[in-house]
DNA sequence: CTGCTAGCATA
DNA sequence: GTATGCTAGCAGA
């Protein structure tokens, strides 16, 4: 890895930044501090092979021969700056760090050039800049950081932060013009039009092309600006092309010249460094210099003999902690394979045991029996030792080979979740975010797409620099985040008694599985696929002409092209919309229309169910095991994948029969079990309100209870109408509705659907009262916070674009709820498990559909667990509503209902 | 092969 | 109007 540092732009910065520090003498030094106390940070957090700090030069450079204004009206330096040059590159010369500066060269055209010299050489490179311009630098081997804010930019993070990709980074300068470098761009285009402009066109070359096509006084600032924007971008174009005066492999770290730093720090009194090089040279004075600042140098170690292994388990056994990660053949983590093992015990002492890496030439490697053997005492002991990222993959894995993982101690994956939910948790971004780290990623070692190889390819000493890599990150994050954690005693328990014993019994559902009907989904199937054939030759014959009734654009040619029918709105691109809402209005005419819209209904049941579900039967197992994320939805909720068992059809009769696939084996039923209105109860406790605490204590139906009150009528003569329009609202309070939505949903006027909400708001005060409060406390303080303190952070709710504020306060009203039911149904979880463990009982967790528990029990037990299961539910909180728990039992889910 | 859009399933 | 995941089609590599 090369490490570069815009040395240029943190001096200014620098200067800028701090207050103005003098020594006795009055000479300035918050620049010199600054820079260095810079580099030391990002020594002690980079193993850097490379590494250089880039100054300007003096004098001209080729952009002032291209255009004499460049930073024509930049003022000259002042003059207590000037004075810490000199000394800066003393001391960073004499830190040990390469100082790079080249005649007539900006720092800015040199790092362009390393990095690519750096690519070349399939070196990675971290660029640790202050300046945006290099956004353009970015690619998959090349990073950004900021070290005074923090900072990092990948690709991904260019785009997030600018709205453009890396490669479009000059377009978009060029066009907003830079001010410090005295480049104009186009008058009156700032970020928001340059974005704009560059998505709809893609380049500045095609922007150009089709200028004469913007309207307004900004299109004629564009084509005022056509022939100086090439020029622009130009100067604003970082080169990767000059001719370095140095070879690349110069650009190691050297010791540190401790005579000259001990000078330069009594001169300009840093006090703390000073005491620092004391320290340094009494404590370890063999040591290599560079070691003294307390930078970890990685130390991985490849494990292929029995003594190396068994040092290793020694130092394991000793630590209070250690971290372990696995690797394996693939993703889906029942199938998955068992390739090696790391572990790290120390920041930067880390271990890979290689198992079962298979092609030519791979040495011989340790049994993997005989290595399991040796660590289950380790692994399956119940103190809490292990931190990991992701645990319960492991788990998984290392169940596939006969061993139950226990005593975990922390698991990075939820602790960021839990700390920063809308994140992302990836090991990779934790090591940037907290740790100011870039990894190997997984796609470096094995390649990605079709060229993608196992694992048990990936050559053993490449292997083991990831994986002992990920080990040891994993054991860094774990130790950043923790103190976080305990600071709060809320996040703690969400945390410790939620998430951790939630993963476990996660692991315990998926590993369980659920067994489907195949005979039954494949009945449906060849039904479902006759009815389409049959929906299809109607369309085909209204159309007069056969077409994909797939696909939405050729439905919208037949539909609004050949046949002329009235297009009712469009897609968010412009195309006329054909979904569910517009076709069941046009086929009140118009029966191609129809048939159109039940082809849909069907052919999305055949495909994402009846097809698909029996095709994610695991073979071994002969049941379907989802995949449960438990750090994806920023609410608190958890996400079903490979397949989803969260979104199986429950709304019409056709769709229930894919339910009835899901089957108890013989001698079992299901039994299902959901709260009953839960998110409306968490809005009558959070709110307070007397007429909806009322309600519920009184256990009324509340979507009655609410109408009587809006549409005031008394309780027994609310219109089935009526009630169908109360739970519109109601759903509506829930997810933070605006009239515009209400009226929508309920086919009303903007403000007949306002007059309803007023009326609610006046009949339920407290309510009101809620959704204000809830809205600024979000303002103040960007986050809100479920019953349970569970943080749900809301990063857009004081954004200036309106669009994005107004949907950030309905989130931010939404999530408490949301999060809330979340939290509630995980604690029912794990007293329902502590329960059938406690009382050793054979019913057994399957899934878990955000309000309701899905139980595969023997026949001997229904009776028991239909009587004391909604108990176990309903008492994990005591609210200021009672909670209702629904339970049924049958063959199969529908039944169960 | 990858990434995007449209559409739609759930709570 | 909240929160997700999956499929097919399609365009551009």
């Amino acid at each position: 890895m090369l490490l570069l540092v815009d040395g240029s732009s943190y001096l200014y910065r620098a200067f800028h930044a701090l207050p103005d520090l003098r020594n006795a003498a009055g000479e300035p030094t918050n620049a010199i501090k600054g820079v260095l106390a810079m580099l030391h940070k990002l020594r002690r957090e980079y193993a850097a092979d490379y590494i250089a700090c880039v100054f300007d030069a003096k004098g001209k450079t080729f952009r002032e021969d291209i255009y004499p204004q460049y930073k024509a009206h930049r003022p000259s330096m002042p003059d207590d700056l000037a004075r810490q040059i000199e000394p800066l590159h003393a001391a960073i010369r004499a830190e040990g760090w390469p100082l790079v500066i080249v005649d007539g060269v900006e720092a800015d055209d040199v790092i362009g050039t390393l990095v690519r010299h750096a690519t070349a050489r399939g070196v990675r490179s971290i660029v640790s800049t202050g300046d945006k311009d290099m956004a353009q630098l970015v690619d998959d081997h090349v990073t950004l950081v900021n070290t005074m804010s923090e900072e990092t930019l990948d690709p991904a993070g260019v785009e997030a932060k600018f709205g453009v990709p890396p490669e479009r980074i000059v377009d978009y300068l060029a066009l907003v013009g830079d001010a410090v470098d005295n480049v104009p761009g186009v008058a009156k285009c700032g970020p928001k039009t340059a974005v704009k402009w560059l998505t709809e066109y893609g380049t500045l070359d095609n922007l150009l092309a089709h200028a004469d096509e913007i309207k307004g006084v900004v299109g004629d600032n564009l084509r005022a600006a056509r022939d100086w924007l090439p020029q622009a971008r130009t100067l604003l174009t970082i080169k990767t092309d000059v001719e370095l005066p140095f070879d690349f492999d110069d650009l190691v770290l050297k010791p540190r010249d401790t005579d000259t730093l001990r000078a330069l720090f009594e001169r300009y009194e840093f006090r703390t460094w000073l005491r620092e090089l004391d320290a340094a040279a009494t404590a370890s004075p063999d040591l290599p210099a560079q070691d003294g600042s307390g930078a970890h140098r990685a130390h991985y170690e490849t494990i292929l003999t029995e003594s190396q292994l068994d040092a290793w388990i020694a130092k394991l056994a000793a630590a209070p902690a250690f971290a372990l990660d696995t690797e394996t053949t693939g993703l889906n983590p029942m199938q998955a394979e068992l390739v090696g093992i790391s572990f790290a015990v120390a920041p930067g002492e880390a271990a890979y045991v290689p198992l079962a890496h298979h092609y030519a030439g791979a040495p011989a490697q340790l049994a993997r029996d005989v290595v399991l053997a040796k660590l289950a005492p380790l692994l399956e002991s119940s103190e809490p030792k292990i931190v990991g990222q992701h645990l319960k993959y492991d788990r998984h894995i290392f169940a596939n080979v006969g061993v139950t993982l226990a005593g975990v101690a922390d698991d990075t994956l939820l602790q960021s979740y839990v700390l920063e939910a809308h994140q992302p948790h990836e090991l990779g971004s934790l090591a940037a975010r907290h740790l100011g780290l870039a990894t190997i990623s997984y796609d470096d070692v094995t390649g990605k797409g079709a060229g993608r190889i196992g694992f048990e390819q990936v050559a053993i000493e490449r292997a083991s620099e990831y994986a002992a890599e990920d080990a040891d990150v994993t054991l860094r994050v774990r130790d950043a985040l923790a103190p976080q954690l305990a600071a709060s005693d809320k996040l703690n328990f969400v945390y410790r008694r939620i998430e951790l014993p939630v993963a476990d019994i996660l692991f315990r559902m998926e590993r369980a599985g659920v067994l489907l009907d195949r005979a039954l989904l494949a009945q449906q199937s060849s039904e479902l696929g006759r009815k389409m054939l049959e929906l299809e030759q109607r369309a085909f014959q209204e159309a007069g002409q056969p077409f994909n009734l797939g696909s939405p654009k050729q439905i919208g040619d037949i539909l609004f092209k050949q046949k002329g029918l009235p297009v009712v709105r469009k897609t968010p691109s412009g195309a006329p919309s054909t979904d569910e809402e517009t076709l069941a209005q046009l086929a009140l005419d118009h029966p191609i229309a129809r048939a159109i819209l039940d082809y849909r209904g069907l052919a999305k049941l055949k495909s994402t169910y009846t097809d698909k579900l029996p095709q994610m039967i695991d073979p071994r197992t002969g049941r379907v095991h989802t995949s449960y994320s438990q750090a994806t939805a920023v609410t608190g909720r958890l996400a079903s994948a490979d397949p989803n068992l969260q979104n199986i059809p429950a709304r019409t009769a056709e769709g229930r029969r894919i339910r009835e696939a899901f089957i108890a084996p013989p001698g079992h039923v299901l039994v299902s079990a959901d709260y009953s209105q839960i998110e409306l109860r968490i809005m009558a406790h959070l709110s307070g309100d007397a007429g909806l605490l009322k309600a519920f204590a009184e256990d009324r139906d509340i979507h009655a209870a609410t109408a009587a009150e809006v549409f005031g009528v008394p309780l027994d003569q609310v219109s089935a109408e009526q009630r169908r329009m109360a739970k519109v609202i109601n759903f509506g309070l829930i997810y933070g509705m605006s009239a515009f939505g209400l009226a929508a949903q309920l086919n009303l006027e903007r403000a007949a659907a306002q007059a309803w909400i007023d009326r609610y708001f006046a009949r339920y005060p407290g309510v009101a009262d809620y959704m204000q409060r809830t809205r600024e406390t979000a303002r103040r303080q960007g986050y809100v916070e479920t019953v349970f303190g569970r943080r749900l952070y809301l990063p857009e709710i004081n954004a200036r674009n309106p669009q994005r504020r107004q949907g950030a306060e309905r989130a931010a009203i939404n999530a408490p709820m949301q999060g809330t039911a979340a939290d509630l149904i995980k604690l029912a979880m794990i007293a329902v498990q502590g329960w059938l463990d406690a009382e050793k009982l054979g019913s057994r967790l399957l899934l878990q559909v955000h309000d309701e528990l899905v139980l595969e029990v023997p026949d001997h037990e229904l009776d028991r667990v239909r009587a004391e299961l909604p108990a176990h539910m309903c008492n994990v909180a005591q609210l200021k509503v009672p909670l209702r728990v629904g339970v049924g039992a049958g063959r199969n889910w529908e039944a169960a209902h």
